[in-house]
DNA sequence: CAGTCAGTTCATAATTTTATGAACTAAAAA
DNA sequence: TTTTTAGTTCATAAAATTATGAACTGACTG
């Protein structure tokens, strides 16, 4: 057998506090509880890799529950796993580098809105144009966002060049 | 007594349709069931100012509903009301033009996030270089684009400006 | 003063979400 | 082969959210 070093996870009152709004943070963009106090959980880690095992106990919670939500994030990519060999758990990580996905992600949600928006243009009556200006004002805010966002990642991407 | 046209309102299944689309988008947001139909409904209605007993009628929902869902949207500052002289009822519309507040809201809550970040690298272990530099990444982007909303809002404004 | 109108309030019901623990599985170890 | 490990599944429980209808309020009306 390999020798299997399982330092159980001390968690400090600061790390805790985290924890908690991280996961009320992530709960309001509408992901579960669990999932949401999970990612919280790697955030603020020692240990940026953890088991199943050390999430659970870390958290208090059932194993149903960390399975639950590991799916979940495992899914939505938000968490990867590596494995090491001769020892069978997965060890959880946050897909930092994932952010990119998300920000493009959260534009699309906003992209999904405007085509909403040019739904409703299309149905309304005529008989309101000044109402009718007004959402297309914020249709063709939105269709504006949508369009410079991807630049700002470019940008930002330039200015970090930069900079090294 | 004032003549009261109380046209009932009649939608059409277009409108219903896109009623449901644009409640199910904004219950994504977190808003209540009925409040976002309500919201989904002002939107599409031929009338932009539509009474209490409109729009319970409309979304056949409970007159408590429609309470709860109207005070709701009122205290968000998403809809308001105009009232005529000898008509008690209030005619609810939508704060369209409000939608610059809501986009500063928005950035308002990234940054809310962002600063999250920052709390977790204050604390983080400093074991981790690497991972810390992810964080740190991803909590500089969310500076960036923090302050480049901002400046996107202007720029618009001056767009729209030399197009008029 | 009785009745109507335009809502509000509240106890309750229905529904949905979330979490649990017990039983299960499949792979590896002893 | 039996046991342990690393989880998963599922029925159920607990909690939170949402909607309802009946009773209520307070301003106005006749």
């Amino acid at each position: 057998m390999i020798f299997n070093c399982k330092s159980k996870i001390v968690l400090t009152d600061k790390q805790k506090t985290l924890i908690e709004k991280i996961g009320i943070s992530y709960e309001k963009e509408g992901l579960q509880p669990v999932a949401a106090r999970i990612s919280g959980l790697l955030y603020v880690a020692d240990n940026p890799h953890l088991t199943f095992d050390e999430i659970t106990e870390a958290l208090q919670i059932s194993k149903s529950a960390t399975s639950n939500g590991i799916n979940l994030l495992l899914q939505m990519q938000r968490i990867e796993y590596i494995t090491f060999s001769g020892d069978r758990r997965r060890y959880f990580r946050l897909k930092i580098s994932n952010w990119r996905e998300e920000f493009k992600h959260k534009i699309e949600v906003m992209a999904g809105f405007n085509s909403l928006m040019r739904e409703v243009l299309a149905i309304r009556t005529k008989e309101t144009p000044e109402y009718n200006e007004r959402i297309k004002e914020l249709a063709d805010f939105l269709d504006y966002v949508f369009q410079q966002l991807p630049l700002l990642l470019q940008q930002w991407d330039k200015e970090k060049n930069n900079k090294i």
